[in-house]
DNA sequence: CAAGTATACCTAAGTTTATTAGGTATAAAA
DNA sequence: TTTTATACCTAATAAACTTAGGTATACTTG
């Protein structure tokens, strides 16, 4: 009944950054990553996550390459260039934003 | 273009740790009150807070107290019994979602 | 004094972005 | 052989915003 996931808005900045750190990554391996990352904290799902992929391509943001992998079809994503300086920008307010956050809920100096 | 609000989901936790600090407040009050300590970073719209304060009251978070000041009606809200413990799971949440993010976020050490 | 700005509340339509709950398929493990 | 892990996908629903209005009073300013 809790946590209804705090995760809106700030998807795509993470997997941009995701990329950015570790280059060529598909889309079942950026899950893995957060999910380890945060100690199992943040659970991102395939029903966000691959519709996120998709608009980040179709924004032109990402470039995809398919390949088969034992036996199986990975689609390996990267930044492209307009996606890496995206990916600078929404870090940076993402941060901000961060910190804006962090302020107000420094506890009260009564 | 930019900057589609970072906010979804935050909002009610936001405003619940405002109360919890101020005591009584009125919805006009907390939006002045976010936008001034966050140097005009975050900034609450009417349309966001007004249906969040209402809910969180359905929910018994929240009493309720009209006012007349100085010709104008104010609505003070407090925290219930509830609304305290709400307040505190919440933020506690929030901090935890918060260090997640900020782990991803970290510059990667290469 | 009139007009604009600030204060103070509100809602409805539309958009975005997630959740939930499926689906397909192969490979590895039990 | 059945389950789990890997790997992709989408559609219906829900939540929570933005945008763009509306009403009304008080204060400030040319």
């Amino acid at each position: 009944m809790v946590n209804k996931s705090l995760l809106k808005g700030t998807l795509s900045t993470l997997v941009l950054k995701q990329l950015a750190d570790n280059g060529q990554m598909y889309g079942y391996e950026i899950i893995q990553k957060i999910k380890a990352a945060t100690a199992h904290q943040l659970k991102v799902t395939e029903g966000a996550l691959y519709p996120s992929l998709h608009k980040l391509e179709e924004q032109g943001l990402l470039t995809v390459e398919r390949r088969e992998v034992s036996g199986r079809t990975r689609k390996y994503y990267a930044l492209s260039a307009k996606g890496k300086k995206a990916s600078q920008e929404q870090q940076q307010q993402l941060q901000a934003f961060l910190n804006s956050v962090q302020t107000l809920l420094q506890p009260k100096t009564n």
